[in-house]
DNA sequence: CTGAAAGCGCTTACAG
DNA sequence: CTGAAAGCGCTTACAG
């Protein structure tokens, strides 16, 4: 079919040894390297991978499993991971898994299958909790949900602090009565609760914490049962922008105003927060670092498979939007 | 290092060829199939693609280069894509290009090395231009971006007529002073600023195109300079959503109302495009019925090499929001 | 149905 | 520096 090593080797009057040489950058006279890469040119040859990958037990490759590509979070942290993995001249498998066990377990059979030589990770609570049965002979680093395991390294945010940081804002702001909402399937909706509920606690304030699955749709639906029912709470938190999402179509078909009838501060600083109604108070996530840091602890464990399991914790920054003004004045009685 | 098939071949008390049937569904018999599965459950045995890949001389690989898989309309499109994919049992590698023509290039002789299958492209017009060169000997699919050569398969929408949409709607809401703002990288930009202009002419109105890089910013810093010159437009026709959130940026910055101030409209029904402002009125693509069919061509084609070159041209959908209900009225003097 | 053997396209000690 | 040869882990005619 396609001109292999032994056609340009033909071409060049050569070994096949030496083409691989030429290719890999092995020592050859100037000589050869030139008729060599004069045949390579020719000939339009390029090295077939499986087979290098095969001969020389090394895939370059490093598996990336998140659960949504289309989650910006996971989006920005792909293109760090993408762009250190080339720069080490590895390629990047991406799969997506849609926070199914299912999906995560099929992946996971197909980096064994691929011998990637590493892996970074954004496991659902089940898989986390079973991650051992897999049996994998690559590092994995954990990214995103890290909890609360200490067998992988593992890259996450202080999501405890972050959460805890936007009840302080809302109650800085004159919020009272601040709900939370949060995911349903990963470790990091469990730990924004949590600092949640930490920081409403320390302020003497009532939580009132709801969990959903993390789709839009899910969000809105139960934004809307809650407005409904007695009692309302003057602002909300929420653990991420694909639940921000629905909680603003909710307060749109409300026709509520925010932050005036509604304050609300989520996760992640994606593009359209700022230009969503008075702008979206948000935590931002140090995506850039976290993608260095999974890959800097990916090489760290390559090079030394025997040093202590390392987790690093990142911090989010508060931006502070129109979102969380504060709540309309009661006009005087 | 891992286990292979020979091991599983003398932990079953068989030939590796037997060991090779039972994974492939090849004849074996029920007592030998038994053996073999249990002796792969107790090694733990994963099949390497590299060495499969390397001797069957299939890759089941369908390579997917797209600008960026952060636009929503590749990122929908690949997710049908990979969903036919994993169904044909095949996978999928996804490039980003961000609409540069060196790294498309890299990317071209990475799908060679991996003697992919097939490959679904949505090549820069520069590339476009010379793609012959590459020698690419697995059939290609183009997406998003087919003009104007016949010399491969290509699924795209119709750019004319969906811009000339935009302008036939803003026309029937009364704006006049119409401007448009496309991408200058892409064969779309340039297909949706000539339906714009055919758009403008027919009703006897003056266009005003910009072209810009594909990025916010870029969108952002052309719309400021537009509206602080005289001329400045009353509505404007935005070619991809990411000059759309550029274009919205910039409005907010001037303090502008839409769609009283000025009238948009854009392409790419995104989820943001429903929450911001008034609601943004779109041009909707049939994101699932491109992927779909770009898969389908491709497996005709795999099918039969020798069929004519075929085109299949998808329709939007105009979808109507608030932010192009009409100029605010001029109190009377 | 089953096994022995060849070979996919490379890389890498091993000699020279 | 260079080449002949072995072998990575599979699949697939070829016999039986």
């Amino acid at each position: 079919m396609s001109v292999s090593i032994k056609d340009v080797a033909r071409e060049a009057g050569v070994s096949v040894a030496t083409v691989s040489r030429v290719l890999g950058n092995g020592p050859v006279s100037e000589a050869l390297r030139k008729r060599v890469e004069d045949a390579v040119r020719r000939t339009g040859y390029r090295p077939n991978l499986s087979a290098r990958r095969l001969r020389s037990q090394h895939s370059q490759t490093i598996g990336l499993i998140v659960s949504d590509i289309r989650n910006p979070f996971f989006t920005a942290v792909s293109r760090a991971v993408e762009d250190a993995a080339y720069h080490a001249g590895m390629r990047v498998i991406l799969c997506n898994t849609d926070e199914n066990p299912e999906r995560e377990a099929m992946y996971l059979r197909l980096m064994q299958e691929e011998r990637v030589t590493g892996l970074i990770f954004a496991p659902t609570r089940e898989t986390l909790g079973k991650l051992e049965r897999f049996g994998l002979d690559f590092p994995v680093v954990l990214i995103d949900r890290g909890e609360p395991a200490g067998l992988h390294d593992a890259v996450i945010l202080d999501n405890r602090q972050a959460a805890a940081m936007l009840v302080d804002h809302l109650v800085e702001r004159g919020y009272r009565r601040i709900g939370g909402l949060f995911g349903n399937t990963s470790t990091t909706g469990a730990e924004r609760q949590e600092g949640y509920r930490a920081a409403m606690a320390a302020r003497g304030l009532e939580p009132a914490a709801r969990f959903v699955a993390p789709r839009a749709e899910a969000a809105e639906a139960e934004l809307l049962a809650w407005m409904a029912a007695g009692e309302r709470p003057d602002a909300v938190v929420v653990s991420n922008s694909l639940l921000l999402m629905g909680v603003v179509k909710a307060v749109r078909r409300l026709g509520l105003s925010i932050p005036g009838d509604l304050g609300l501060a989520g996760f992640d600083n994606e593009p359209w927060t700022e230009l969503v109604g008075p702008g979206l108070t948000v935590i931002e996530q140090p995506v850039q670092e976290i993608g260095d840091a999974a890959m800097a602890l990916l090489f760290e464990r390559l090079d030394n498979p025997e040093r202590p399991v390392r987790k690093v914790v990142l911090t989010g920054t508060c931006v502070v939007r129109g979102s969380t003004r504060g709540l309309r004045q009661p006009s005087p009685a």
